[in-house]
DNA sequence: CTCTGCCGCGAAACCTAC
DNA sequence: GTAGGTTTCGCGGCAGAG
């Protein structure tokens, strides 16, 4: 058995999903665990609201506490004026604040907040400065081309996120970051090596692992690389277009939040090819049940 | 024009085999 | 202990929606 699906230890939420009951082929696409059954359908409020302090929420919350608890310490670690601190030069993973805390509200996810520091991503960045540079973000120095780029990046020295996981109280300022975050707790694996067959959940852990394992350099024009894949992310299945995603999902959940984000423009585009359908069937039958 | 979702890159953390 | 592969996530760039 490969060992990129053995259980991992460090992850108490992983070890309920019993990954290593499954083969291969089987969580490919999905797999999604017994135990989140009951959450993917309707998450229960305590999950939603504190963290998950017990049940099958709290191994998730240490799930990712291992491993994924920078995202405060890490946005926040350039909250830090750094002006002595060169934007091309390493951020110093920060040690938690009082304020970070306090940051949280009173209601807010202190499970998150008071999971350990274990990961202390350092990332080398140096800004955008291609051309003329404008816009310099005055708390960590680094410079953009473009206002909306300062403001988004902005968001990221915000020690209160926007998208909670509804898991493990996790905050993330992107909500792509949070859906790529859920599916660590939804076993949901879009991305499928041919060769193997084995199952990620990014396309750059496919990339590197055909690289790797089977010598496979991808070679995607950028359009092409930018190719949406569709995801339900209530059971797995992907489509290759928005359309066979609509009607899957219209279809199989139908009180699925991906309807309700769906623009109303495609909505009713996707509606009235859902209906017309129908609609020649029903007319037809009427026409028949006159005869 | 701005906002937001999605993407890939890159790096740390993690896991297992040896 | 080390090597090699995987997992996870921060974040900047891009593009579509509103």
């Amino acid at each position: 058995m490969p060992k990129v699906f053995l259980v991992k230890r460090r992850s108490p939420g992983v070890s309920v999903r019993s990954w290593d009951e499954l083969p291969d082929d089987k969580r490919a696409d999905t797999y999604i665990p017994v135990s989140l059954g009951c959450l993917l359908s309707d998450p229960p409020e305590d999950c939603r609201s504190d963290g998950g302090s017990s049940s099958g929420c709290s191994s998730s919350s240490s799930s990712s506490s291992s491993s994924s608890s920078s995202s405060s310490s890490s946005s926040s670690s350039a909250g830090e004026p750094g002006g002595t601190e060169s934007s091309s030069s390493p951020r110093a993973p920060e040690p938690e604040t009082p304020e970070l805390h306090d940051a949280e509200g009173p209601d807010g996810h202190l499970a998150a907040m008071q999971r350990p520091v274990a990961r202390s991503k350092i990332k080398y960045t140096t800004g955008t400065c291609n051309d003329s540079v404008i816009h310099n973000c005055e708390l960590c120095g680094k410079s953009f081309r473009l206002q909306r780029m300062l403001n988004r990046h902005l968001k990221c020295h915000n020690q209160v996120k926007r998208h909670l996981c509804t898991f493990c109280g996790k905050g993330f300022n992107d909500t792509f970051d949070l859906k790529r975050h859920v599916r660590t707790h939804t076993g949901i694996r879009p991305y499928k090596c041919d060769v193997c067959y084995k199952a990620f959940t990014q396309r750059c852990s496919l990339e590197s692992h055909l690289k790797k394992i089977h010598g496979v350099q991808q070679q995607y024009a950028y359009k092409q690389r930018r190719d949406k894949l569709y995801v339900c992310e209530d059971c797995g299945y992907t489509g290759p277009t928005q359309e066979d995603l609509y009607l899957h999902v219209n279809s199989a959940h139908p009180g699925s939040t991906f309807l309700k984000k769906t623009s109303k423009k495609l909505a009713a585009l996707l509606q009235n090819k859902l209906t017309s359908p129908l609609q020649e069937n029903s007319t037809l039958s009427e026409e028949e049940d006159k005869k």
